[in-house]
DNA sequence: TTTATTAAGTATCGAGTCGAAACCATTATG
DNA sequence: CATAATGGTTTCGACTCGATACTTAATAAA
């Protein structure tokens, strides 16, 4: 029985989570997901920062996603540049006003003050449990493995100065892109295939 | 940064519970709110099945509630009886072949599989941490405070056999229905008014 | 070099959710 | 008895969502 009691919390606390980005975002005319699509591309590297990284994260189709975007980006909160390497793939980036509104506006204040009232040591673990469960519950799903570029199996740390590596694109990563989101996260806890 | 970390968590977390739950509710032509309302349903007390109390768990508004427990009811995994006492309100229940969807469909297989590699101590903690989130949430929120008989303000325990009692409605609670949902919960937590 | 295939993204459509507001019936308050 | 207040329903428009078909660019095969 405590599964199905985990499963609603985590859907009644998404859900008040909702109705609050809901909220916030009223006054610029955003949805709820506009706000989920803003938080992630504040947070995701430059891997993952195309229409499909978004669909992928959001759990959503590429038809969705596209409109989402394309609102997002009448309203002037994201631009779209096409990558320099590859014709078909879009690059979005938060504008002035999309980095201030998220940063602003994300987490919630409800959702941060009944953080507050959580001390370092239980925040820190009810954040690795919850890292946990998605991961587990991206590898049964076979969706993509969202997770930071420190975690990752394709990470390569320097002892030497301020400078990673992707081993997977061989590009170096400074400290703080480390700690971003993304698409290509391989975790060593991944299933023998 | 951490806050930012768990908000998303969850969001996403919910996201992948939601798109579960709507490829399980597809044979039967339901969408994900509507297998929330099940499990709630399944969850919750007699004091709490009722449109208002889905309405505050599920987090949105009467009227959209009303039509989805119509769905519900149009395809035979509810039932409406007017309340013997209150002729406005209305008491749902949920007919076999409810009652046997939620069993089988929730919480959906790989949410169950990626809770499975959690050990119990983990487990538990997660489910306390999470409870801690939401009564803090509700508070900020001013929203209802749901929570199980057993942790509330009015549950009176009686040392002898099975039974105990609310001490709102004076009415006495079986020792397992003392671990179901209420609406009219509330926590020593609560903050002084 | 063509051709086929795959991948990234867009466009469109219908079903359904959602929130807001107006409304009805029943109970509570005065 | 009149006036709230409460619990639900209905209706409406805006929007999300998933599915499908489509466009374009990159890659693989011939």
């Amino acid at each position: 029985m405590e599964k199905t009691k985990i499963a609603s919390l985590i859907e009644r606390i998404g859900n008040l989570l909702r109705s609050e980005e809901r909220a916030s975002g009223a006054d610029s005319g955003l949805q709820s997901v506009h706000v989920q699509i803003l938080s992630y591309l504040y947070q995701c590297n430059r891997y993952s920062n195309t229409p499909a990284g978004v669909t992928e994260f959001i759990g959503s189709t590429k038809g969705t996603t596209s409109q989402s975007i394309n609102i997002l980006e009448k309203k002037g909160f994201i631009k779209k540049y096409i990558d320099d390497e590859d014709g078909r793939v879009i690059r979005l980036y938060l504008t002035e006003k999309g980095e201030d509104f998220i940063k602003k506006e994300f987490p919630p204040t409800d959702f941060c003050s009944a953080l507050d009232t959580f001390s370092t040591k239980d925040s820190d673990y009810l954040s690795q449990l919850l890292t946990k469960l998605l991961v587990q519950l991206q590898l049964e799903n076979k969706s993509k493995l969202f997770g930071v570029c420190h975690t990752c199996n394709h990470f390569k740390k320097f002892g030497l100065g301020d400078t990673h590596q992707c081993g997977l694109t061989l590009e170096p990563l400074s400290e703080k892109e480390s700690f971003l989101i993304c698409r290509e996260h391989e975790q060593s806890t991944k299933k023998a295939v």
